[in-house]
DNA sequence: CCAATAGTTTAGTTGCAACTAAACTATGAT
DNA sequence: ATCATAGTTTAGTTGCAACTAAACTATTGG
């Protein structure tokens, strides 16, 4: 089996996580928001469902998943926080690239 | 490019981290510590550099890393955290089995 | 200058993780 | 009963990461 740490080294299961992050997500629309196949994503699930890092709920045809922040650890805090800069970091650019055309206005 | 992530999922890489975090250390002494070759290692070292988590410096033929906690950001404490959890368990372990010798004794 | 030491770098191999396509399972609707 | 929907599971392919062995670079010591 795969450790926690290498199981979130992919760059879709961690996107995956980020969906499932405090709330319920039908599989189906976990799959429709990634360009490969529903199959592929199902793949992933199964592994975070492995390792415990996301719960799992059928209703009806729905499979909803959600991940598990207490068997995340340490990790939970750390994802936010990255999480979080990542989104600091495209507020900063978006902020950079209006005083730029500010600036261009001025000129 | 590997991220920072998926860094840190190598088991190997985890270990080297973990040996020099906090102290410098020379390749050698950290090479000599594990079971693949001392080549392998430097490949190890030389991704951790490329990402900035480890910091190198050349002192006549050695060459000591050091861990970059700063560059590590949210996940600096997140790894402090796993391995001190490890340890705690590991004490955890070994309380247990004096616990099991003493009442073997005292049966 | 030559040999030894400390480590990196390169070339090539190998195993495994991520993917696709297709088969399969279970539920809901008609 | 039959079909559609929602998703999983399986079989097979492919690319890449980790490894080894060997060549290479740079420094120290005689």
């Amino acid at each position: 089996m795969m450790d926690a740490m290498a199981i979130l080294a992919d760059p879709t299961r961690r996107a995956i996580l980020q969906m499932v992050w405090g709330r319920e997500v039908a599989a189906g629309k976990i799959a429709a928001s990634f360009d490969v196949t529903a199959g592929a994503i199902s793949q992933h699930l199964a592994k975070l469902r492995e390792t415990g890092l996301v719960r799992m709920r059928r209703a009806g045809r729905n499979w909803f998943y959600e991940a598990d922040l207490d068997a995340l650890g340490p990790l939970a805090p750390a994802l936010e926080a990255m999480w979080r800069s990542k989104l600091d970091e495209l507020r900063a650019l978006a902020e950079a690239e209006q005083r730029a055309i500010d600036e261009e206005g001025a000129a």
